[in-house]
DNA sequence: GACAACCCAGACAACTCGTCTTAGACTCAC
DNA sequence: GTGAGTCTAAGACGAGTTGTCTGGGTTGTC
């Protein structure tokens, strides 16, 4: 895992990005298409000028594959949830990620399903850490 | 809680914001002699600019006594905190928050005494739920 | 060789952000 | 009352970001 985003992605990157995910390794064409149903020659350079922005960012590798350039997604969405999660840490938490986790269980209006899941994923955690380092 | 914060505040914002936390109402003068020890007209000028965008953002309230202005702070760090969560969730998750939070739990490495606390807010949690809506 | 599709580089306006300047009003000591 | 000092308010400024678009050069196809 050599390359994560070193930066943060702005909403139209974003758009580009979601649409990778779902299709995978894609050329500008296609996903002009789908973003741009009926963009011109200018919304391709838009696309292309935000590929080049999101490999910039470590978020996308391209692959020139006979004459075209194929795009394909490095980030995932958990790298850009880590990445503004340790952002917000670092700026309101001194860094520390657990005042962010007791303010999400706390506040956010969880399911009862969400809540027995989250439950579970504490207690696997809590047999984890007695059977390790404690 | 009529107004909460509406936008994001950026860096230097925060750090008058952070120095209102910890002096609670004060002067832009106070604020400025502060945040920047040998600073002059223009650092005062500064300050004023950024509580003056601060107000706008709701995160801070003024109030004008004998003839200065004394600033309060409105939105606390929790306050912050939930709004890039809930940006963060809107954006990548598209609102929920529950991925942010099995991102958090997985990836942060938790103390013993850390889980021991999280297991005990989940499980007051869960009582609640079990009594409620269920 | 005309044409379409591609790539690359760069320009562009609108906006944000941090900083600074200026102008006017008030207070107070001399 | 005059002047120094302090306050407020309004706005200008350069730098950087963001989304969009233009143009020039290359390559493959009919």
């Amino acid at each position: 895992m050599a390359s994560r985003p070193r930066a943060d992605v702005t909403d139209a990157e974003l758009a580009v990005l979601k649409e990778l995910w779902e299709l995978g390794p894609a050329t500008i064409r296609r996903l002009t298409d789908r973003l741009y149903p009926d963009g011109g020659a200018s919304q391709y350079a838009t696309v292309q000028k935000l590929l080049e922005r999101l490999e910039q960012k470590r978020c996308v590798k391209r692959k020139a594959e006979g004459r075209v350039n194929v795009y394909s997604p490095v980030a995932g969405r958990e790298d850009l949830i880590d990445l503004r999660l340790r952002d917000t840490a670092q700026k309101l938490c001194e860094g520390s990620l657990t005042p962010l986790l007791t303010h999400l269980v706390g506040s956010s209006r969880l399911s009862g399903d969400e809540i027995a899941d989250l439950r579970r994923l504490v207690e696997s955690l809590d047999d984890d850490k007695k059977g390790g380092s404690r």
